[in-house]
DNA sequence: GCAATAAATGATATAATGTATCATTCTGGC
DNA sequence: GCCAGAATGATACATTATATCATTTATTGC
């Protein structure tokens, strides 16, 4: 189940540390906790997946309602990204590069394993998009595209599957 | 409320039963109410909205069920879309008109007064995605994409609503 | 027309997702 | 240590959605 090395993780948590105190937050212990399972899962987590997660590891129970609270201030750190599309969760794929999210972002959704890729939008893209939009008049302010597709790995595995 | 005249409202109706009838599917009193509430909306809405509405113009009550049974027949129809970045649902655009969804479909919601555009993709913004999505090995099947952005109307009036 | 069958809807229960609100605990600055 | 504000706990409830079985309505074959 946990696709990364305990190495990986505790400098991705290193990282997510330092980037929240420099925006004058704190990444406490339930957050650290919330972020945590989302880093180590391979694909994106409901709320309640999250929360199932955290009180199977811990001993004193988590509410559902801090956990969403959690991911609020988590996703408003670009700590974490949720998929409107399924209304899942997913950590952040630049939190230890230098990576800004000036542009936007989309994710590739796999639908044979469920592995998200967070990719940055191309110039082409981000014109043809605007471009079809102001056909109707449309100004556009979306930041984010939720994409489905078959990656590499399954289009190779005749089976479609992990 | 009601943004459409009766007679637009008809004609829609009409050509919907037509439609559902090429499918050897049938068109039937609680569908037709449905899929009118939604013609008259002018605005994307939720399943329990759509239950309202139905329940407040006659006297036998809908169960909830049926409203979610109902809106996926229109749906597999082609009547209606689901907007999952929302959970709300509107009446297909193309009804009346010989469109066919055989590219992928882009919704413009505009974030002052939730109106809806419903757009075929563009041959340059459909290439430009699949292209970015082959960078990282994935082939994209994604149908729908859903857009925020501010219509023209809003743009145009200060306050940015209705 | 009428029974047999299939399609559609009703009724009920419950799961999954998400928010409101107030109480309590923790943390950092003084 | 005390205070203010941040964070979390606890509880209730709203919203969105599905499972399941019963009943009604339509269609088909005779």
């Amino acid at each position: 189940m946990p696709n990364i090395k305990q190495s990986k993780l505790d400098s991705l948590l290193r990282a997510a540390e330092v980037s929240c105190a420099e925006n004058g937050a704190r990444l406490t212990q339930r957050r650290r906790q919330v972020l945590s399972e989302l880093m180590q899962s391979s694909s994106p987590l409901s709320a309640y997946e999250v929360l199932d997660l955290c009180n199977r590891s811990t001993t004193s129970a988590m509410p559902a309602m801090s956990v969403y609270r959690i991911l609020d201030f988590l996703e408003q750190q670009l700590l974490v990204h949720r998929l409107s599309t399924s209304n899942k969760y997913v950590s952040c794929a630049h939190i230890t590069c230098d990576h800004k999210h000036f542009q936007t972002t989309h994710f590739l959704l796999c639908e044979g394993c469920s592995s998200v890729e967070e990719v940055d939008a191309t110039e082409e893209a981000s014109e043809a998009l605007e471009q079809m939009a102001k056909t109707v008049g449309f100004k556009l302010t979306t930041q984010q595209f939720e994409l489905s597709g078959i990656c590499t790995t399954c289009q190779n595995s005749a089976s479609g599957g992990v």
